[in-house]
DNA sequence: TTGTAGGCGTTATCAT
DNA sequence: ATGATAACGCCTACAA
């Protein structure tokens, strides 16, 4: 690997206006930056970013924290966040929390051996412990940390709503919510939503918590079983619904003649089945472009107008709900 | 960040002692050390690894290209590689190519500046040139470079063999073969193997070229509604299966009795349905692993044993083939 | 307009 | 057993 030293010494002047000329920083004559390019060029001499980043105390990186990579959301929001980050020139270190938080602190520590500029957070889990005390911006997508670090999510609790009132409004009289953990600050925001609608209306629901990462297929038919009355079903994500899905075919039950399905997310999957599936889309693009932008803002010293961003979510209505 | 010289400050000793204990080199008395650890406990101390890397020419990182993240059996590669090198603390910077060798190349250069020690390249575009004078070791996923840089993927061949044996052994006689490009070489070894059976047994069968990331619906049901006859199906990946079956539903054909199905990846999806999907199972923990372990080999200087290595591949049998 | 030199935070080679 | 000190490759006052 040539070093700015042997362009420097290849051009025949100093380090110093070769470095001048790659960062385009500072008067050089025309002449000696045609000289540094060719030799540039004939070295094919790459500036090192690490040496770079020691000096500037920043390394254009961005560190990312999941709780895990292959479910459809989360995979689609790296996805995103990969797109602007590079766009943006930055690069990103990904890291596997595994909903672990001792993982977490413990990519927190590397993330600033590496000078890494600033972080984006994806987690279930909220422990402020060792976020406080570290001075690097810090974004986190679906739940709040505190008060003091932006975060932005999807308007969970509208979410909730919207799902209620449309099986409300099909003429559902009994209901069941499968849902997330009920610890999880989107989901009690979803619950809520939900739950607030249904008892205005006097409409009878159940609740039922499910493993994100992996719904537990028997819960859900149990559940479909011993209600066999039940009209209407919402889920916190679309593959519980599809689940539900299984459940209520292998009992002959027809959708959305006899119950009505509303999934959570908007996953490719979901129009894939027949009948297609009706859920509550989150806009991932939108979620993921903000999170990186609002970090680089924050990178570059400028606050976010808002701390905590909520994203529109819309009913798309398929074919397991009725027309309303 | 407090920095080594703040630590040989406080314990009161030179910084090339306060190294020789974070790094377990050279002697060092057992008092001083102490005294050194007490510092940097009391300092909150952290190595910085990007002046550890300018000095030591090498990372700690390794980089990853993918063609895409969102689809299932990418992000879970990911997710076993991101496993793998946080194990042996090593991190990974993550690209998306796109599957456009532009960005490939810019993504190399990327990984030079940042003394990245090593690259993972899941790719479908080979395209040799930047990767020869290239001193950084690759391993390739899915596909071979060169016969010089060492690789890993399943075997495509007697995947395609296992399912068409499996068609012809439950006596089907026309088959459908939906496959990826043709220009890929996974999509050929899996064609040759196929072929090669069904060319044997004389059974009649088509292959329709589709988009591994977002296959054409549409090219899939007018294939299956023009061929009436036909009472096999095999696709190169789970998803082109799942549009096979609704297609196969909206014209009322019966899986298995009238068309089987075989699928390839085994996505996590693939027994949510019903009647669960057979398929040709890809074992991406294996191939993850190895592809991590077989880097770091390489960085640490030791050949593989096995320039391009091959994987075993499953037949899962489930509900769309029948009993052979 | 250009060059010199010090420093970013570590490691490793010398002496001592 | 410990301490100076010269790298690693780059950037930026400051001087010229």
């Amino acid at each position: 690997m040539p070093t700015i030293k042997d362009v420097a010494n290849l051009a025949h002047v100093s380090v110093a206006t070769v470095s001048r000329v790659i960062n385009n920083k500072g008067y050089v004559n025309e002449e000696t930056r045609d000289m540094v390019l060719h030799a540039i060029d004939e070295l094919h001499y790459i500036p090192n970013e690490l040496a770079r980043s020691l000096f500037k105390k920043q390394s254009r990186m961005i560190g990312v924290i999941m709780p895990h990579m292959t479910s459809y959301y989360f995979a689609e929001l790296l996805e995103v966040i990969e797109n602007f980050t590079i766009e943006h020139d930055y690069h990103i270190m990904v890291c596997n929390s595994k909903d672990d938080w001792m993982r977490e602190s413990i990519f927190l520590k590397v993330f600033q051996q590496y000078n890494i500029d600033g972080i984006i957070i994806i987690s279930n889990t909220s422990r402020i412990t060792d976020y406080q005390n570290l001075n690097i911006p810090i974004i986190t997508i679906d739940h709040k940390l505190s008060e003091m670090i932006p975060s932005v999510s999807s308007k969970n609790y509208e979410g909730g709503k919207l799902a209620a009132n449309k099986l409300a409004a099909t003429g559902c009289k009994k209901i069941l919510h499968f849902r997330g953990p009920s610890v999880l600050p989107t989901v009690q925001a979803r619950s809520r939503g939900f739950d607030t609608v249904l008892n205005q209306k006097n409409i009878i629901y159940q609740n039922h918590d499910l493993d994100f990462k992996s719904p537990d297929p028997d819960a859900i038919w149990k559940a479909i079983k011993e209600n066999p009355d039940a009209d209407g079903i919402f889920c916190d994500s679309d593959v519980m619904a599809i689940h539900a899905f299984q459940a209520l075919e292998s009992i002959n039950r027809r959708i959305p003649d006899d119950v009505e399905i509303i999934g959570f997310d908007n996953i490719e999957m979901a129009h894939l089945f027949s009948p297609k599936l009706t859920t509550i889309s989150q806009n991932k693009e939108f979620i993921g472009r903000y999170a990186v932008e609002t970090l680089l803002d924050l990178i570059n010293g400028t606050q976010p107008k808002k701390m905590h961003y909520q994203v529109d979510v819309d009913l798309i209505e398929r074919e397991t709900t009725k027309k309303s």
